[in-house]
DNA sequence: AGTAGCGTGGCAAGCGGTTGCCGTCAGTTG
DNA sequence: CAACTGACGGCAACCGCTTGCCACGCTACT
């Protein structure tokens, strides 16, 4: 069975790789039939499937997707967008799409934009033909430009609301209640938003809310920023407190409330004592830092999950549903850089600690 | 131009995308030559290219990726394996990797084999025949899984030796020497290594470097595991020095040490007082855990882009120089987790903190 | 016995590009 | 002015697989 004529046969380099034609050959069927009996059992005599995928199996043929995916179609293949790999913020997220996306026998093709919109547009429109749907998941596209790639493939965006596009977004107002009446609860009467990315739907989002909030609980807020979504825009953001520092804070996300934390930490401030940090996202960093982050807890896998649910529900359909964004729950989760006020008002001094051992 | 008859065309849902048919018919030439005016400018005048371009970009014509790679074999894809995406460990590597991908024009498959060596055979089975190239960061795949796979695709295993597979590593003895080094240097005698998988090839290599290094310096080691690569892991861990706490551990990794750590200090533990902790990798946490970690830094981002560098040069050539592993330095960061010894030996009773606020 | 119906397998026309080969035509050259 | 050359476009044969349609042989009915 193994020898045919000396060498099998080669490419420039490596092996040339067993066809359904040198399957059926070998098992004395026509190409359709061995096509079939991969494509579509039942199609095909039991036995004769049998036999097919035993021959195929000694030969080490393996269907090409590739050239299954041309007149189908159907190439088994997800785009996911993200404007960063390496942000914790989307490794909850890339999980769930990427277990959701197995689960329903898809590969992920992972693109990272590098927070570039030139480089977002030209990898979208490379692989939009090649997928067959598309999560964006941080993007920085233009509403129209995201419009027109939903023409294109069924397509999903996390965390943005465009019109006529299916998203899914987090309750951000809901999570922004939570924290200021937290915080209303510990005593704190102002609150300060430490604000992400000027141009994120997301950061306007929060604010808003934020303030809204606070404005229902008779706090006042104060805002600041724009900052990097980062550890780094968040030690940044400290300075911003050198002269007053508030009793409360709320960040934009957990980075930005980690690399405040520090910053004001490294500067001798007491967390929770001297001031209470509160982020959002409740990433896993959260837990590991001193004290642990009392932050909004947003169900980030199940976002990525459910992302890739509603792309690959949505094949066939032009564009289903694409009402009001789906939105996800999010809770408050409580841990030790929020604590009762012990000063009484925002424009304090600023505490200079000095008894601290290293 | 636009106004064909009527509606342009459709399938079943959304309209087909324009082909080089149809480019080639509303510029009036053939469609090879709308071909090659993409894949192969130059081969085409100048002037009859631009048309082209011009009434392609109208009609909202690209290339389909699928069609054009399976006459050619080029897909433009690379995949990379890597055993779990959310593990901060593969952040900077498939950063890296999508770098060096994008920068040669390819597009990155990731995959996500969850720590499930039947998910990753089947994965890479399935993408395989679609990729050029592949990088296994993090396999569980046996050696001749691994050899069988690079048959058939130019492919580099990452932090992993395996036979006559090109693979790059890091530089582990000499990591494993700096620590033990650096502990030496402030009194340590006694180290205890904290292990990870037990069939991880890295693990096995760490553990013996350690060793080795240590006995060169006259000090005494310890093991103690096998535990998670997680920081779940690294809290298991500490359970393990409930009756005897070591003066020096040396973890096999950063998570290990963090989550060591932190179960350390909530159980009353002082780091670096009482015991000093050295990680391994450098990934982004042990910036913001408290002690920040002391770790042994690993060019991470530097891997993953040599990764696809290497593979993407191996093109062409069955299998390249696969000789002994490319070998990645790796340095010392001394940071807050490791201190001078202050007890004499490493059997003394543990350390119950008291006096400490919160 | 005649025939409708079903289970199976084969044929061949694509899917959307790529590319070897050839014809054409204008520009060179002796 | 004829022969030659090179640039440029077109033709058509794939790449590997899918699938509509047809043919064939059996079983099951009338």
């Amino acid at each position: 069975m193994a020898e045919q004529d000396g060498t099998p046969t080669d490419a420039e380099g490596r092996p040339k790789a067993p066809t359904i034609y040198d399957v059926a050959k070998a098992a004395g069927v026509a190409a359709s039939t061995v096509s079939r009996a991969f494509a579509r059992p039942g199609r095909v005599n039991a036995a004769t499937a049998e036999r097919i995928r035993q021959v195929a199996a000694e030969l080490g043929y393996r269907v090409n997707p590739l050239a299954s995916g041309l007149p189908t179609g159907r190439t088994s293949m997800l785009a996911l967008v993200v404007s960063d790999v390496a942000n914790p913020f989307y490794a909850e997220i890339i999980r769930g799409a990427e277990t959701a996306a197995a689960e329903a026998g898809y590969v992920l093709l992972l693109i990272d934009t590098q927070e570039s919109d030139r480089v977002e547009r030209g990898s979208l429109e490379r692989t939009l033909p090649a997928v067959e749907g598309v999560v964006l998941a941080g993007t920085r596209l233009s509403d129209s430009a995201i419009r027109m790639a939903a023409k294109q493939r069924p397509l999903v965006v996390l965390n943005r609301d465009v019109a006529d596009v299916p998203s899914i977004v987090l309750d951000n107002p809901y999570g922004m209640r939570l924290a200021a009446e937290h915080l209303a609860q510990l005593g704190h009467r102002d609150l300060t938003y430490v604000s992400g990315p000027e141009a994120s739907w997301v950061d306007g989002m929060r604010w808003r809310s934020l303030r809204d909030a606070a404005a229902a609980l008779g706090q006042r807020v104060h805002r600041v920023g724009p900052f990097a979504p980062t550890v780094a825009g968040g030690r940044e953001a400290a300075k911003a407190f050198a002269d007053e520092l508030p009793t409360a804070v709320v960040a934009y996300n957990d980075q930005v409330a980690i690399g405040l934390m520090l910053a004001l930490q490294a500067g001798g401030v007491r967390v929770p004592e001297d001031v209470s940090v509160v982020g959002f996202d409740n990433i896993f960093a959260t837990q590991i830092v001193t004290p642990a982050l009392t932050t909004i807890a947003a169900p980030l896998r199940a976002q990525g999950h459910n992302a890739v649910e509603a792309v690959l529900s949505s094949r066939g359909t032009p564009s289903p549903r694409a009402g009001r964004p789906m939105t996800l729950p999010v809770k408050l989760v409580t841990r030790g850089s929020t604590a009762r006020i012990r000063r009484s008002t925002p424009g304090a001094p600023r505490v200079r600690m000095t008894g601290r051992s290293t």
